[in-house]
DNA sequence: CAAGAAATCAGTAATGATTCCTATTTTTAA
DNA sequence: TTAAAAATAGGAATCATTACTGATTTCTTG
């Protein structure tokens, strides 16, 4: 056995249960900080890797640098704001069809597919849109 | 008028257009050099950037935490190799429709999307592989 | 062709996310 | 209760990338 109990590991995963804008280690920290106020961010980060390799949580690298989380692990497609920046569910129906059509044509072992779709949220387009008439 | 030719820039794009497998910035530095010896990793970084802006590349981002480039503009997909980080094409019917699927029940606007396969690209698989009986 | 403004450069320092290191503290099995 | 294993806090180190600066190149216009 290899893994131990801790109370900032748990800190950290029913923090990010609550949230489903997919923190970065940034904001799991300044957040999980509040409750228990020395914990460091290094933990963050290495709690934030042990679950994301046990399969707890879901680690989103959607092309900005840095790595959000997501508690949800299951299969679930996501939308980054290119203005905010912000990270959000987005629905789709399934797209698995595509990794049969990738393998037909490739001599590798194709294990998965990584997807995720871009553009202005709502609230951005909502609040950059230039006034209407005048 | 705002950009002026560079001797620089231009080596880096050629170079570009000569290779197939997706170099990153340092990649392009260390070939760059040979004929280019005092060229700086500052200006390809800055001169990678420019072109990606311009649309006379395209920029990668796998998700390995280094950006890769490519001189193919045109749209198509890629390939990542979890063993030997190895970024290549990878023929695929077009998956466009999925921009359909996910605008369906999503408030903000969708621009595009950005996929990508992982898995173990086929040299990497010969060479992993435990030898047969024996 | 000459001259100067604007863009670019080389070299290096700075940044920012993430990982690594170490001495100390917690957890847990016996 | 105890000792080995795992985890921690805090800080240093890493790595890709960007920013800064004084010198050089490009290009336009006279």
């Amino acid at each position: 056995m290899a893994l131990k109990y801790s109370r900032q590991r748990q800190v950290i995963y029913d923090f990010l249960m609550t949230r489903k804008d997919h923190p970065t280690a940034e904001m799991v920290y300044r957040n999980v900080r509040q409750e228990y106020p020395n914990i460091s961010l290094g933990t963050v980060y290495r709690n934030l890797t042990l679950l994301a390799d046990m399969g707890e949580i879901q680690r989103l690298r959607v092309g900005d640098g840095i790595d959000h989380y997501d508690a949800d692990t299951s299969k679930h497609y996501h939308f980054v704001c290119s203005k905010c920046g912000g990270v959000s569910d987005i629905e789709i129906s399934s797209i698995e069809g595509i990794l049969e059509s990738a393998r037909k044509n490739f001599d590798g072992e194709i294990q998965g597919h990584v997807t995720y779709f871009y553009g202005v949220c709502d609230k951005c387009r909502k609040t950059d849109e230039p006034p209407k008439g005048e």
